[in-house]
DNA sequence: CGTCCAATTGAAACAAGTCAATCTATGTGG
DNA sequence: CCACATAGATTGACTTGTTTCAATTGGACG
């Protein structure tokens, strides 16, 4: 019962981690942190590092400290040009789809420097077992997912281009205090797979907006005019006359 | 204590149910069943009816057991010319967001004539404590409806409209055997709004893949071509050439 | 037989994609 | 420090896909 002191990968210190109030572990005692002995290696990676891909035999999850992850999917395991279906940030959870399927629904890839936990599926499948606020705050997250995914579906069936660009930019810019200065890593390519767009068309509509003052692009960092760029994500629901 | 023998609406026997094997009763016992003492209204529906309307407060949650409903949002609770979210079927769940949200997330409206169990929100929700089998179905069907949900979004941003239809029809189809006669009530608006498109668009192309033998309609049934029709909606996912 | 509503069709307007050419910032080697 | 290479962003001209508006058809039904 000799403790060993080699250390291999640096391994997060869930006890003391600044996101745990936001985390799945966020309703358990630290005591039961402590028990839990869980191995959480600490990663710090490149942009465009794929975590995972479709299909795969699922081994890890990870939840995201720091950077922008894409999940992408293409339809029938082709290699088309994938589309992008969800952009997670700091505090979101990817790979959990695992746990119940045992195999990736998506491709995860890095926008940018990121920084994550990874996280041992089977470990966490045998703790979500014994303590039920893990498997409940897994669940919370997917019902947030699905919510998410509600919306962008929303605006990929009703809006065009001008609205469906300018609702992401608010979206994105949402979680920060308005008018300040947002970090972006996302680039034109990015937004146009996650946008279902060309890249051609977002870049005019991104320069479009700079002219006109709505959207400032510097180095990696964002300022919009919240509530003028909102005015236009409501814009033209293809707009039908309805008549009830 | 004497049992009145009043009864205004028919109840559901839920015990006797055809479809709770399939329900989020399914783990339960028999005994446990009974115990319950659920008060479940049984309701025979004319299309078009709204069962409920996105915002309001939640205090139903039902299960579809004949028929079709679709769940409408709508951006900002604007009366804009709504979106078709998800179209749910035999066997479906609806209402049950309001559990963790309080408020309705959608609109949900009838197409053709439908059969559904009415389940009180409160009830359920104190059932789902004591017995976590209730809640694990629940979330089971949540995961499931991200999954679908994500399916839609790669559709919406990837595909144009001949593939879209093409692969929607497929999925309508799929849970048929090949080649038989499907139940089909919507008409071609139900479809455009679900599918993003408009509704002459949308019948132009069904005229065509009826004039290509890919489809027959007939009063409120639908025999297609799965395999042809499968080949189509994989078509072009918008081909750019992709530098790996 | 006429009414009503959904489905279909056509023509023109508009939105978005494609292809190809610049532009710009950044980084590199000389 | 400069010339050049590179990758992403932008722009323009043109093509294709989709919507819009308006007219027509086709059933279902009283």
């Amino acid at each position: 019962m000799v403790k060993s002191d080699v250390i291999s990968p640096p391994l997060s210190d869930c006890l003391h981690c600044p996101m745990r109030a936001h985390s799945i572990f966020a309703l358990l005692t630290p005591t039961e942190i402590v028990q839990m002995q869980l191995d959480v290696p600490d990663l710090h990676v490149k942009g465009d590092t794929v975590l995972y891909r479709q299909g795969d035999p699922a081994r890890y999850a990870y939840t995201l400290r720091a950077g922008t992850v894409k999940l992408q999917a293409a339809p029938h395991q082709s290699k088309d040009q994938p589309h992008t279906i969800r952009l997670l940030r700091h505090g979101d959870l990817l790979g959990f789809e695992g746990l119940t399927l045992n195999r990736h629904s998506h491709t995860a890839v890095t926008i940018g420097e990121t920084d994550l936990c990874q996280l041992d599926l089977a470990e966490l499948s045998a703790y979500s077992q014994k303590y039920p606020a893990i498997k409940n705050a897994i669940y919370a997250r997917w019902q947030n997912a699905l919510q998410e995914a509600e919306t962008q579906l929303l605006e990929l069936g009703a809006k065009k281009a001008e609205a469906r660009i300018a609702a992401f930019l608010c979206r994105w810019c949402s979680v920060f205090p308005d008018g300040s200065s947002v970090p972006f890593p996302l680039n034109r390519n990015d937004l146009s797979e996650y946008l279902g767009l060309s890249t051609e068309h977002v870049s005019r509509w991104m320069a479009h907006f700079k002219r006109e003052n709505l959207v400032h692009e510097n180095k990696g960092s964002l300022k919009i005019d919240y509530v003028r760029l909102m005015k236009i994500s409501q814009k033209d629901t293809s707009s039908k006359p309805y008549r009830a």
